[in-house]
DNA sequence: GTATTTTTGCAAATTACTTGCAAAAACATT
DNA sequence: AATGTTTTTGCAAGTAATTTGCAAAAATAC
């Protein structure tokens, strides 16, 4: 079941709700508008990025970001921080993992798929991005909190 | 003032001002603490963090976070958002390129000097690490801004 | 269909971070 | 070393993303 984009707008929701009951997240409309919109458009995305793409008053900004927070601790995306005082939100679909480049000075972000570093400084140098910087972090459970 | 390595610390202050100078950064006194601090203590800290080990009173937080940005941008520093809403900040040496791990439970930060993922994740594993995730971001001038 | 649990919308609160401004410190020049 | 100019600082108030309390509404369980 790894339909990346299901062309169809019934297939999308189909594996909405099938998505959130695996993690265990009832199927609310919110939840469907949300996760519908990130299956179908690449991404990241921010929070109010997510609301003007939604139906007018479709969703609370409230609701947006609860929803979001409950899809990023169930893994269904993934967040990151490319812009300093705000979170930007994507589908975490693991066939296809992938980072990303943001220009500091227009702010435009773009997707690569390649995974060892200095093959993808290789390739931005040759795209034409200058004064490249990375941050790689981990997030994991540590030894002391897994036994606790 | 270090009472247990005073020659060091002069070093320290001695490279602090040579650091701040060549990066076209005024020498003053928050920006010899801030920098001195972030030179002794591996970090990262948040700016919260930062303004607690300073002398209390010695730097006002608006001349913190002014100076952490000075430094960000002058890349003496770096910046991680290892917890969502907080940023973190660490001395930028050029010769001990490392990342972090964040537990997702307690917070604690370690750090590590691996770069290929493959055998950072096998090494977290072997260290007890549970349920790993990576994040890893590029920053840089686009070839569009870099004409402009 | 009804009861119970969960989620939503709204408005207010929170908080990391930024900013305007006057005083103080740093720097350049003599 | 004193002077004038520029930069930086401290303070207090402001900003903006994100969170939260609570009552009403929707989802799920029975």
């Amino acid at each position: 079941m790894s339909l990346l984009n299901p062309k169809k707008e019934q297939e999308r929701e189909a594996l909405c709700a099938t998505l959130l009951k695996e993690k265990g997240l009832s199927v609310t409309a919110p939840r469907k508008l949300i996760l519908g919109l990130l299956l179908k458009e690449h991404g990241p995305f921010s929070a109010e990025e997510i609301q003007k793409k939604l139906p007018k008053n479709s969703c609370d900004q409230a609701t947006i970001y609860r929803c979001l927070n409950q899809f990023v601790e169930t893994q269904l995306v993934n967040t990151s921080f490319l812009e300093k005082d705000m979170a930007h939100f994507e589908y975490n679909d693991p066939h296809h993992h992938h980072h990303h480049i943001i220009c500091k000075i227009c702010k435009k972000i773009e997707s690569f798929h390649e995974c060892l570093m200095e093959k993808i400084e290789t390739n931005l140098l040759r795209k034409g991005y200058k004064d490249i910087q990375h941050r790689l972090e981990f997030f994991a459970v540590c030894e002391t909190c897994a036994k606790g």
